[in-house]
Order: C-alpha cells, then sequence, then structure tokens
DNA sequence: ACTGGTAGATAGTAACGCTAAATAGCGAGA
DNA sequence: TCTCGCTATTTAGCGTTACTATCTACCAGT
C-alpha cells in the first residue's frame, strides 16, 4: 500500500481514534501501539498527537494527566457525551460510503 | 452528514470515479450525474473535473474528444491498463480499511 | 556518558475536496 | 431579440488532513 491509505485515512483515523478512546480510555502513546497491532503498522506518531490535540480542541474528549513510571506524564484522553455522539455520527457517514462502495465493488466485480 | 463525508471522500473519491468509468467510459458532467443518481448529491463539479485532470495526467485514464448536440464537447474518460492495476490496488486499500473499521464498529457495538 | 524505551509537541509540506466564478454551445419561451 | 436554462468544462484560492522531521523530557541499564 503506497499512498492510497493516506489519503484514505483522512477522515477515518479521527474516528478510528475516537472508537479506540470510546472502548477505554487511553493515551496517544498507547494509541499508536494499538493502532500498530490492529495491522495499521506506518502512523507516525506525531500524526497521533496532532489528532489528539485536535479532539481535544473541539470538545470530543476530556483529558487527565498521569504520572509515569518510565517517563514523562501520559495525557490520558476519554471519550465525553460530544464526542460519543460525533462518533455516532461517524459511523452513520462511514456506513453511507461503506455502502456504496460496496454496490460499487460488486458491479465491478459480478460473481 | 457534514464535512465527515467530505474529508472521508478524500482519497477515496479518487477511486469511486474510477470505478465508474472502469464500467463504463464516460465523460465529467455525466460522472456527476451518476454520482448523484447514487447517493453523492452534494459533490461540486468542480470537484470532479479536477479530478479527472488529475487522473488523466498519472495516466490511469485515455481521453477522447466527442461533439456533443447540447453543448460544448464532451471529453470521454476511458481506463486503461494503468488505471485498472490502479483500481484493483485501490479496492485492496479500501478492503483493508473497511475490514478494521468492522472490526472496530463490531467491538464498540457488541450484539 | 551513552543508549534505548517511554511520552509528547510542533513547524513545514503535499494532497485532496470544496467554493466560486468564468467560459462556451445550444434550444425554448417571452 | 433577449433571456433563461441546461449542457459541459476550466481554474484560482481555500481549509482540512496526514506525513516528515525534529525537538524536548524522563528514567533505566550498560
Amino acid at each position: 500500500m503506497g499512498k492510497q491509505i493516506t489519503e484514505m485515512l483522512k477522515g477515518t483515523l479521527e474516528g478510528i481514534v475516537l472508537a479506540i478512546v470510546a472502548s477505554q480510555p487511553a493515551y496517544g502513546y498507547e494509541i499508536t501501539a494499538r493502532l500498530r497491532e490492529q495491522g495499521f503498522a506506518d502512523i507516525a506518531e506525531g500524526t497521533i498527537y496532532a489528532l489528539l490535540v485536535r479532539i481535544e480542541q473541539r470538545g470530543f474528549v476530556d483529558v487527565q494527566k498521569v504520572p509515569s513510571e518510565k517517563g514523562p506524564p501520559r495525557k490520558v484522553y476519554s471519550l465525553n457525551a460530544q464526542g460519543r455522539d460525533y462518533l455516532d455520527e461517524f459511523w452513520r457517514t462511514w456506513s453511507f460510503l461503506a455502502d456504496r462502495l460496496e454496490q460499487l465493488h460488486d458491479e465491478g466485480t459480478p460473481s
């Protein structure tokens, strides 16, 4: 996968991170690690930190500073009510797009 | 749907248009109309034309000018071999992303 | 002192879709 | 004739996003 995934992630990475935080509060470094586990090997940490700043400024997450034993303090993000609403909307938008794409794909490769 | 769809379309709209052209050669105005039929009501024509210029410059489509009865000549785009390769790659990338998203969604809303 | 793992911040860049406006050809109605 | 509307394409400028690269900071082990 080349640059296609980079462009596709625009708009979806935000939802992905919100979904991760929704399942359980987490801090940036941890989120990056989880993404790598899930197959997103090439996502840079800087990308995640910038995204977290963004969703914090938009008011989708609450932040709590927690000291770490092994480095600087962690910023633990948890999804709030507004974030949940936004995530719901994200899933609706995603479903819309996925349905259309599936239809297109099926038309292109008929069984 | 607000701006989420706009961001999500980045990277996918290109594949969508390539898939449309793959199923049958088409010109810009026609592609815009088909998109509207398929539910993408808000996609501006300017977006499509710019995208077509891009995929032409990248060599994914062949172009043929065809006179129209009702206006300026049409530029009919058809997918070439290179475009087909790129479209295949697009579907692989899309499937990767869709699989991960589906997994995340299922985790978030367990039955 | 140095390396490596943990943890976060940020400036600059490229790509993409959107907005808005312009140009152009043609037919129908006032 | 003039204008409106539909067809058809082009383009400049804008906002958002992910990536690259680099920096700071803390601690443990060698």
